[in-house]
DNA sequence: CATAATAATGTACGCGTGTACATTATGGCA
DNA sequence: TGCCATAATGTACACGCGTACATTATTATG
């Protein structure tokens, strides 16, 4: 009782018409009298008729399907960040508008992802890479999809490869204007918490960080950048270090939210009082980044409108193959919000 | 150069076997000699063939799809989103292991949603059905689709009629034995906020609650029972009540982790020391829970397994349709968390 | 009114797979 | 050897739809 009630022939007999007819009301496909165009809908109402989206993509030679491929660890539930949330709200909402499904992938990090299979079995029209990182496994899973032009688009990372699409936030200008920011109130020891360097979004943060520097004649100091992995955890086990140093520094530019909720927490333990002995400015304006005492100063970045645009970006590729350029390539602007973290 | 590159009558002439042999050594049917099927394994690697999904579905008659729904708000976050995180990532689990696919499926929390016509487009074999409310449109929905025996689960959420499969968290308990905390830490005079009563959880939250008082003999007093809408600013703006009634009040049960960072928030700003002037207990046990200051003792909901349950049992549901209860209904155990919020 | 152009509809087939049924190969046993 | 059960494979078709092409109705044009 589940299989579709009715088919195309049905109501081709009940609207007196041929089955082709029908298909081409349904589709507005071809000119049509208006009477038969209304006779046809009227039978499929009837008959609650509604075209089986399995048979027509077959017919079609398209899945209809948008993939979007996450990286998978069992144990760590990556979903759990805000990055995904708001990056899948924002592909779901072109998808919606443009009558596309939205199939979730899970990859295995650890492994080349065939991503080519997807396409070969049909299973997706195009997709997008959410959390690929700069490993070989991943470089070459990627590479290979370029390599075939198959329509894809990867998430806020960068590669070398001018065939691989890509849709990503100003990381470099994000972080310019974050240690901008520092330096404007007055510090002049400013250290950065930065994330794995296997993310090439990291290199583009300590490149921002870099410049904000040069720009104001401070001379950069290693001893004052410290390594984490965007993990609270990290942020946390970098406060001993960051803590040490203290008296060393003005401030201090995180990566990302949420090593700065740990940084916080770790220095808090130590009894730092913030940001009177510490002015911090992190990264992402996640919903955790209003919440801590003090609220953090922290770079939004525009996660929806970079999941919308990148989702329209290849639904348009796929409705005019012609017309439309096939590598995208779009950088997005962020934004710093002042909150009292960096001594508001 | 994306559709497939060939397909099985290839295959059956590089083996020299009819297709229908192809088919079986790929779907591993019926007996066959182990020669040809190594002879049908070699050609498809060397013509670098694999099954056609769209084409399988087809045939099958099945679209392989698990649908997730969610409601979908475009400005407003309305749930956390560590809730469907954790939810996700179950389902995704689940459907990983059984070679399903996961499409998501965004419905719009304001009109009557015709899930039956996602399995009658085949879009979809089975559906989870997450964030519904008690609203009239969504019952209305929900009604039907059991009405016509499709296979689907509704998430974390109560519903009288008998045909809706259901896998949710027992929040009765989880309340009760939050508030039973509390008044082992000698509370006596204990307040809540809860969140919207549009959600049945909200029911079970007060059911829980009231239980706990009745059993110490505490009596229930309305006016130190406050409403809010699961938001953080809901919590924020309670807020105000709670500092006004604080010397009525030993403790507050708050309904889930946002309000009461909001309420905790709201608090500070008023002069509040937590948990000296007021003990906390929430629910969710969502990232934040330990981020905040001091961290709250909270109720944790196993969401994660939730999602993997009913996607599971689903499944299990499909495959084997003859020999599994066509009804779910399954009722995870909570845990409470306890941190530094409670007094501890 | 005749003819051509165009609108409107019908006919027929392909898409790639799963599978019921028919057919042939194989092996056991008397 | 002959016979039969079973293994192994082949043949043939359905699945529901899109669409190229063929056909018929309608309108425009001279």
């Amino acid at each position: 009782m589940s299989k579709p009630l009715t088919n195309r022939k049905e109501v081709a007999k009940l609207a007196g018409v041929s089955e082709a007819t029908v298909s081409r009301v349904l589709n507005g496909v071809g000119p049509m009298k208006e009477s038969t165009r209304e006779r046809v809908l009227d039978a499929a109402k009837r008959l609650n008729y509604e075209l089986n989206a399995v048979a027509s993509s077959f017919a079609r030679g398209k899945s209809g399907n948008l993939g979007v491929v996450l990286p998978y660890v069992p144990k760590v539930h990556l979903f759990s960040t805000y990055y995904f949330s708001e990056l899948l709200s924002g592909i779901g909402e072109a998808v919606r508008s443009k009558g596309y499904g939205l199939l979730l992938l899970f990859r295995d990090p650890s492994a080349v992802y065939d991503y080519a299979s997807l396409y070969r079995t049909q299973r997706v029209d195009a997709c997008i890479v959410l959390g690929t990182n700069t490993a070989e496994t991943e470089l070459e899973g990627i590479n290979r999809l370029a390599e075939e032009r198959l329509p894809f688009c990867v998430m806020d990372q960068k590669f070398d490869n001018p065939l691989v699409s890509i849709v990503a936030a100003d990381h470099e200008q994000g972080s310019y204007d974050a240690v901008k920011h520092l330096i404007s109130k007055g510090c002049q020891r400013i250290g950065f918490l930065n994330g794995s360097m296997q993310y090439s979004n990291s290199w583009d943060r300590m490149s921002g960080y870099l410049r904000a520097l040069e720009e104001a004649e401070i001379k950069f100091d290693e001893s004052i950048v410290y390594q984490g992995n965007y993990s609270r955890t990290s942020g946390k086990n970098a406060a001993e270090d960051v803590y040490r140093d203290l008296n060393e520094l003005d401030a201090i530019f995180v990566g990302n939210d949420r090593m700065a909720i740990g940084l916080m927490q770790g220095l808090r333990e130590k009894g730092c009082r913030l940001p009177e002995d510490l002015k911090i400015v992190s990264y992402d304006d996640s919903d955790a980044a209003s919440l801590t005492e003090p609220p953090l100063t922290t770079v939004k970045v525009p996660f929806f409108e970079m999941g919308r645009l990148a989702a329209e970006r290849l639904l348009a590729l796929l409705a005019d193959k012609e017309n439309s350029e096939p590598i995208i390539s779009e950088k997005l602007q962020t934004e710093l919000k002042v909150r009292k973290s960096s001594g508001s």
